[in-house]
DNA sequence: GATTTTAATGTAAGCGCTTACACTTTAATT
DNA sequence: AATTAAAGTGTAAGCGCTTACATTAAAATC
């Protein structure tokens, strides 16, 4: 049976609200109280109950994270500064993995709904505009990370400019016939990567050609998968006439495409997007995105916000970077 | 001001005993009231508390995920386990990453006890029999994942037997001297892995030399990341006489590895262990660990027992599979 | 139509805490 | 030693729900 405040209380000789006292670090405890309690808690294995403490208390010192995603490098390293920028509060992290299979909306909103935690950071979740005024309608304290809007904070990243710079370095590269790797056509930030991808091409006076927009057949995680990428990677190489550079919608699909190329002993220059751990070792050009400094900055903002909850609705966009490496270059020979 | 079922009762013109049956599904609501009652909810933005549903029912329909390293594919494949045999089921998941600063127990041991959920489970979370015994004493429904204990329910993988496997399958490849690519070397599966290389040693007759286990410097998430493999390789490859092949102790630690490889421009087969998604895509022979079996298996083995607490603690134990790609296979040429 | 049965709803206690306020003890001041 | 201030502790209400039990309304039975 679960020890309550009143078992320890009893054993100690002291009343509920000394116990309470003492696990809520109120200084006006005698030293000798605290320790005979904390002595006697520890003994018994007690431990206060959280929903009642949040019950009773209002509150819950919780940041809940909801994400799609788990499995990359992007949601490690934004969940790294998430954490580091709580490290220096008084509150805890939980995560509610989002699935794939249910309606994700649905599965956001009634979480916000159940009053987890005093506020909430959506990650990498992209709704419509209806979708997030509803969500507005709860009144929650909560900031979007890799996404952008303006009824909520949110801690977002410039894709187009992420895309355009990728083409553009293709382009001045000398390439002219560029294929672009992608994904949904539907999910926002392919939107935006490929809206930038279609101004280079215009600024550089190349004419936009609908057949070399590529997707993989599965579509699991948006197509944002290895497979996905593969699959896109071998239309694009029995393309006709070959396209000399391949922009790619991201360093997981990358992957795929690069072992595509390898089994058709063709290497197309390709430049793709993430910068995740991987792309490093092996040599991936990509377009850099500040994942860790999106979880710490977008940890701040929601932090600020409980403190205050009257401030405008700030929105904080970051900025790419190109990361050049070999797989952007121009091969004479074909190595296996 | 968040709405209490207080004033959807009144809103509805009804007690909140009927409120409350709406939202707990009891048949014994006339449609009329539940409809009702529904739509007012609906439009104050109303959901209960989860906090006093969980102290006033004791009952929180909730598994809580311990889990310290959420970056990788061993990782989400667990993950896709659990949610897969929890979608049968009437629980909830939540997810408390372990950071790596903190001391882990503690912040596992605190967590807890504070009543979360009813069951746990501690993914790759590795303690000693002394730890383990102080989380017993909290008589807290538990599975471990990927460790092994008599103390709970758990459900692990023989790492002995699947670094044997790899070793032996380089042994009759006609390879002798073969180094290990090791991390750090007090970490439970580390020792099992190379208890198990040693064992196919000693039974191919082959002396086992300390000199060819090598770890890299950076031993951040226990050596478990490219970097650290980078590094182990690089020292590898200085090794002289040169091994003349490597026994790779994870996957991840391998794309570091490999990326030493090629900068040196020697290739030495290779071997290691996961099986992560993106050993297919770079032709890493490995060792397969049934990731996603092993979370489904280990939540349906909490399930059980939280339906019936007196079940004798039992213990599962997946096997390692061989998957072999081209990363084990001797070039005649070496290629850039 | 009166009586029994069943369905629908309400009343109130209690889940395990926090915390305002009241009270008691101890220390400081005169 | 009497008075005042400060520190330590206790009492009790209430956080937002669930649920056993009581009550009322509706349906079924005779």
């Amino acid at each position: 049976m679960a020890k309550t405040i009143y078992d320890i209380a009893k054993a100690a000789g002291v009343s509920i609200a000394t116990v309470s006292r003492v696990f809520n670090q109120a200084e006006n405890v005698k030293e000798d109280t605290r320790e005979k309690v904390l002595k006697i808690a520890e003994e018994m294995g007690y431990h206060p109950h959280v929903y009642a403490q949040g019950l009773a208390s209002k509150k819950k010192n919780r940041i809940l994270m909801l994400a799609p995603v788990m499995s990359n490098y992007f949601f490690t390293e934004v969940l790294r500064g998430i954490q580091d920028s709580l490290a220096e509060e008084q509150f805890e992290l939980n995560i509610v993995n989002i699935g794939q299979k249910k309606n994700a909306f649905k599965q956001v909103s009634e979480t916000l709904k159940k009053h987890w935690a005093e506020g909430y950071l959506l990650v990498s979740l992209h709704f419509s505009e209806k979708e997030l005024e509803a969500l507005k309608r709860y009144n929650i304290p909560l900031c979007l990370v890799d996404d952008f809007s303006n009824l909520f904070d949110s801690v977002s990243f410039n894709n187009e400019e992420g895309a355009y710079m990728a083409t553009n370095y293709l382009i001045s590269k000398g390439f002219k016939r560029i294929a672009v790797l992608s994904a949904d056509a539907s999910s926002i930030p392919i939107r935006d990567r490929i809206k930038g991808y279609k101004r280079a091409l215009s600024e550089n006076e190349i004419s936009f050609d609908e057949n070399l927009i590529v997707t993989g057949d599965n579509m699991e995680r948006d197509g944002f998968t290895e497979l996905s990428g593969y699959q896109a990677m071998v239309k694009i190489l029995k393309l006709s006439p070959k396209p000399d550079a391949v922009f790619c919608t991201s360093d997981t699909k990358a992957v795929g495409a690069k072992k595509a190329m390898e089994e058709y002993n063709i290497h197309i220059p390709i430049i793709s997007f993430d910068n995740l751990t991987i792309a490093e070792y092996i040599g991936l050009s990509t377009v850099n995105q500040p994942m860790y400094d999106m979880g710490f900055r977008a940890t701040n903002k929601l932090i600020q916000r409980l403190h205050n909850p009257d401030l405008r609705i700030s929105n904080e966009v970051h900025h790419p970077e190109l990361v050049i490496r070999s797989s952007s270059e121009k091969l004479n020979e074909v190595t296996s």
